[in-house]
DNA sequence: TAGTGGTCTAGACCACTCA
DNA sequence: GAGTGGTCTAGACCACTAT
């Protein structure tokens, strides 16, 4: 046989693992067996062996060799959302307008979040995002001025915060989080839903080194799903 | 200079994306210059700048070069959970049990998912999985037999339904929805929370070829997250 | 200590796509 | 048509780790 694309080799290999002729756990041939055995060089198979180990279905270890993973605890690759092309995929019309915005010093819990000081001021903002003049998303976000000190003149009328500080902050690292929540008052207003109903919580910080550039929550009605193929 | 290692060039690229000097939406130089520029050999380069796009923080095309993304669409890696190991992950015992089963048809709404006739009978499990005896998730899952005949003699009794579907039935793609939901009676009183709290649902189906294997939702109670790094 | 994966190199050809 | 990324090869050395 021969095969000589990653690629190939790559869906070759997943096959011998969903058939189950190379059974979960167990260990499998080594790159260079398999390089002689489909007749390509050994850096095109580490390459297609890498790759499945990515996705989480392979575990490799020098010396230990290459097992199959024994619990597929597979990786799902996740777009993270930017609401504007989220409605524009969907083939509307995207809109925002800030809602609030206002600059102050914030509750404990979101300063435990930014860390920054109980003396510190920060912009706070709320943002509500439109799908054909419906509501689609609502926005809250945090920004620490000692990380983003241009935020003072901002007014965000073209773009989102979101937008603009994606586009004009540089970070270093972020984390997402996604849960179930009740609508609060706030929240439901602006999305036009009674209040406790069951929304979707997108939360994200970053940071630019170990200082907290902002945090932001995205709330959608119910009904909205993110979706990720496996 | 002299950077060899693809990962010490992709945190050197990473930087020089971070603090704009490589601006969005911009060109960056040809692999071959920056091989040059490094003094290292291009496929060394080209994995560095590979592994960028792949988290969508570049955009590359043949002929056309390799730009910084206008907008970083950063992609996420979510680990997909596994009941049992995110239990025993927190440090606490993990349970299940099978708290209903029974072979049925579907209801019109299930079986436009499982793509199975009217006539049809297939299983229904609901379990609940518990962290240190206390319910940590709920999960309702529709099996078609067409697609797992050995699904008649299993009981469930060692693994959940989860593990020894994901250990035992080849698939070769699936789909993962995640939402907020309104607990159900049934969710509800499984989970001993209030009817109509906000879950968290995972909803995941798994196909082997063009037959779905098996449809599962699992409902977290509140203050239940998904985390992931970007 | 020896086996296995991790990585780098230098060179080559190909495929896409912009001008 | 020509420039750029995509990929493959053959060979080499290194680093980790199981035995």
């Amino acid at each position: 046989m021969r095969t000589n694309s990653h690629q190939a080799l790559r869906l070759e290999f997943l096959q011998r693992i969903q058939s189950g002729e190379w059974a979960l756990g167990s260990r499998i041939p080594g790159e260079i067996q398999l390089a002689e055995h489909y007749g390509c060089a050994r850096a095109t198979v580490n390459r297609a062996l890498r790759s499945l180990a990515d996705d989480g279905l392979l575990i490799r270890k020098r010396k230990g060799g290459t097992h199959v993973s024994p619990v597929p605890a597979r990786r799902a690759r996740l777009t993270i959302p930017i609401v504007r092309e989220e409605v524009e995929a969907m083939g509307q019309v995207y809109r925002h307008a800030v809602r609030r915005r206002s600059t102050r010093v914030p509750a404990a819990r979101v300063r435990a979040t930014l860390g920054t000081d109980a003396g510190v001021v920060c912009v706070y903002l709320e943002t509500l995002h439109f799908a054909n003049d419906r509501p689609f998303a609502f926005e809250t976000r945090w920004i620490n001025p000692i990380a983003v000190p241009a935020i003072r003149e901002e007014r965000f009328a073209e773009l989102s915060a979101n937008e603009w500080l994606v586009r004009s902050v540089p970070f270093s690292n972020g984390r997402l989080r996604l849960s179930a929540e009740k609508a609060t008052k706030t929240i439901a207003t602006a999305l036009e839903i009674s209040a406790g109903t069951a929304v979707f919580q997108v939360d994200r910080t970053t940071w630019d080194k170990d200082v907290v550039v902002t945090t932001m929550q995205l709330y959608y009605p119910p009904g909205y799903q993110l979706t990720s193929q496996l």
